[in-house]
DNA sequence: TCAAGATAATTCAAGTATAAAATTTTTAGG
DNA sequence: CCTAAAAATTTTATACTTGAATTATCTTGA
């Protein structure tokens, strides 16, 4: 079954204007994101994605298995491995054994940890204020809106 | 309703909700990105920043120095060194001396890569066609719209 | 019970990414 | 001319990322 699309129809989007949402939302992210990297690297000696699984571990003051960490970030198991790492290097982190299943452990922040991310997400939240200053409420509840739908839609897919 | 919003009076909005938008907006990007990583791999066995210069090159028909395309693209010089190196290996681009500048190359899809890069460009656009289907002209336009706009404000600041 | 089979994590190979240092070539000032 | 600075690219070092293969450990059903 094919879809038949109706030229001059004003309400069916082409896919040349879904091909330039695509473009836009991918330039936008990618602008704030760059910006996010390069000031953690410079001004907090750390990585997005260092910040990302600390910030999951805080979410979760029980700790998380690996495999819950790279559902939760959408990112690969064997990637977790290397991040977990590092952060344990770090005293961030460290792993525990899960009483009754050798196989997993959990992660959980250290107190050295938890200390070093409630720093870090206090400046994190003041570069999103600062970077995304200059979009008012309207702006920023209208692609809230409009994000949560498309991520719905997408996630609706699997 | 028990909020007191009025429409055109656009309060300042707070850092919570600026943090909201970004979470929202990397999570939609990251989404799509992955599944067209997903599909270039499988499908088309590629990936995408070799379909991201390729589709640089495209556009460029007299082609484009390193330097030009790593502006282009927001990435690294070094970065796209390695890139072209294996585009260049596959017989899908290669590189021309510049005439008058022996510093610098230009760098040109081959008729094999521009053939190739045709049909990846066609699939591509179906793939985000149907990634978006479910998004109206209202919601695509709207969305459009503001993330010009965000992404206007964001390149204003430098 | 006990061999599949599933699950948890790690390791591995290949590719992507950056910043900084190094290399080669061009351009300008004296 | 000649040398210092600038420009274009590559190299290097480090880190992230994925998917596939591997190891170890449960779980289950004949």
């Amino acid at each position: 079954m094919s879809t038949s699309r109706i030229a001059g129809h004003a309400k069916t989007p082409t896919s040349k204007e879904r091909l330039r949402l695509w473009l836009k939302l991918l330039k936008a992210s990618r602008l704030i994101e760059d910006e996010i990297r390069r000031r953690l690297r410079g001004e907090l000696n750390s990585t997005l994605p260092r910040f990302d699984v600390m910030s999951a571990l805080d979410r979760a003051p029980d700790g998380l298995k690996m495999s819950e960490i790279s559902k939760r970030l959408r990112v690969s198991n064997g990637n977790i491995t290397g991040i977990v790492d590092k952060l344990a290097e770090d005293g961030l982190a460290l792993r525990v054994a899960v009483p009754g299943d050798r196989r997993a452990n959990l992660v959980r922040l250290t107190p050295k940890g938890r200390a070093n991310f409630a720093e870090q997400a206090t400046t994190h939240e003041a570069w999103i204020d600062e970077i995304l200053s200059g979009l008012d409420t309207d702006d920023i509840e209208g692609m809230i809106q409009r994000l949560d739908h498309l991520s719905d839609k997408l996630e609706e897919r699997t």
